[in-house]
DNA sequence: ACGTTGAGATTGCCG
DNA sequence: CGGCAATGTCAACGT
C-alpha cells in the first residue's frame, strides 16, 4: 500500500467522463492494484478511482492507470507533500452478522414469533418465479408465505403478493396467506400490504437472537 | 486528513454487527470528521467505516467513534507502524462532463448508428425556444431532428415535439422527423414518443465509444 | 421532511 | 459464466 499527499489534477474517460482541479488530495494505492483519490471530505467514498485489474504506469509527474475496457485515469501530480509505504498483506476479512440470511434462520428456527402458533413447513420454497423464503401453516391449519426482508418496502409486497397467486394455483397448499417480515416496515408498505390483504410484522433483531440462543427464557 | 497504519482489530455494532480480526490496516481519518478502515485489497472500499457527523474519542491504544443513532465503531491500536498527517483544505470537486454530452459527440460523428443513411447537417441547431441537440437528414431526403438524452423519459419526448413545432415553421426543412436517442428509454417515453410520431432509439454507449475510436472497423 | 431514483457502484449467489 | 439481488448502500432531486 502506498500513500501519496499530492497537489495534483486528475482526468478520468471512462463509462463517464470526469475531471478533478488542481488542488491536494491523497492518493491510495493498494497491494491489489486499484488505486483511489480522496478529499478531506466525502465520507468513505474517493473522488475518483480505478477499480482492479489495470495497470498503472508512473512517469514523471504524471501517473496513467488503464484498463482491459479502454478507461483512463490520467493523474498529473503537480506537487508532492508527503508520502507513506507499507506492506499490509492479507486481510482475514470482515465478519458480518445481522443480514437478510441472518434473519431468515432465525425466523425459521423461530416462526411463532410472526404469528403464535405458526410453524415452518419449509424454507425457500421454490415456485417458477423464484423461492419463498418460509412456507408455514398457521394454528388454524392454512398456508402462509413469509417473505423476509431487512426493510419492508413496496417491491417486498408485490414480491410476496406474486408468490401467493402462484402458490394458490397449487390445491395442496390453497388456501395461502402472506406475511411480510422486515426489521422496519415503510409507511406505503403497510399500506400497500393491508390493501393486498397481506399481514406485515415488524421484527427486533436482537431480541429474535435472544430467542435464538435461548436467552430470553433463562430470565 | 490523518493516515495511520496499525495492526488493530475493529468492532462495529449499529445496523448490523461486525468485526475485523487483529491485522495490519490504513486508518484513514478525513477533516469531515469521518474515519474508514481499508485493507489492501477490496478496491476503492473500506473494510469498515463510519460516516460524518460521528465523534472520535482517541484514548491510549483504543479509538472509540459513535454517532448520534447509537451505533459505534471500536479500534483496539495494538501497534503502530506509520503515521502522515496533512492539511489538505477544500477540494473543489468532481466534474461530471456527464455521458450527455459525450453521447452528442459520438452520435454527431456517426449519425448511422441511429438509422442506416442517416447524415449530420447540423449539431446544436438554434430555433427561437433552444438548440435541437442533432438536425439530419435521412436517406429519403427528410430533416431529422435527434433529442439527445442519458435517460429518456416524459420531457424528453416533449422537448422534441415542441422543437419539431418550430421546425416544421420553416419552409426549407419541412416535412420534419423526430428522433430521441438515449442509453435507456423509458416505458412511458416510449409510450408517448409513439403517441406523438416520435421514434426512439436506445444506443449502447460503450460500443458507440468503439466506433468513436475505431476500435470495430480495425477488426 | 420524505420518498424516489440513479450509481463509473461492488459482491456474492445461484442457475 | 451471466443475470439477479443485497449493500451498514449513499446522494441528489423532486414533492
Amino acid at each position: 500500500m502506498r500513500l501519496v499527499i499530492a497537489t495534483c489534477t486528475v482526468d478520468y474517460a471512462g463509462r463517464l467522463a470526469a475531471h478533478l482541479p488542481r488542488a491536494k488530495r491523497l492518493l491510495l494505492v493498494k497491494a491489489d492494484g486499484s488505486i483511489s483519490i480522496h478529499a478531506d471530505g466525502g465520507a468513505y467514498k474517493p473522488l475518483n478511482w480505478m477499480s482492479p485489474p489495470c495497470t498503472l504506469r508512473m512517469e514523471e509527474g504524471r501517473w496513467v492507470v488503464t484498463n482491459a475496457k479502454g478507461e483512463t485515469l490520467t493523474i498529473e501530480l503537480h506537487e508532492v507533500h508527503g508520502e507513506l509505504s507499507h506492506e499490509l498483506g492479507p486481510d482475514p476479512g470482515l465478519q458480518k452478522d445481522g443480514v437478510e440470511a441472518h434473519l431468515q434462520e432465525l425466523l425459521a428456527a423461530n416462526p411463532h414469533v410472526l404469528e403464535p402458533g405458526l410453524a415452518l413447513l419449509r424454507r425457500e420454497h421454490p415456485t417458477d418465479i423464484g423461492p419463498v423464503d418460509l412456507l408455514c401453516r398457521d394454528a388454524e391449519g392454512r398456508t402462509v408465505a413469509v417473505e423476509i426482508k431487512r426493510r419492508g418496502e413496496i417491491d417486498g409486497v408485490e414480491q410476496l403478493a406474486r408468490y401467493l397467486e402462484r402458490l394458490e394455483l397449487d390445491g395442496r397448499l390453497r388456501p395461502v396467506r402472506g406475511i411480510l417480515a422486515a426489521q422496519l416496515v415503510k409507511p406505503q408498505a403497510r399500506t400497500l400490504a393491508a390493501a393486498r390483504g397481506i399481514a406485515w410484522v415488524e421484527v427486533d433483531y436482537d431480541e429474535l437472537r435472544g430467542v435464538g440462543t435461548g436467552r430470553l427464557t433463562l430470565f
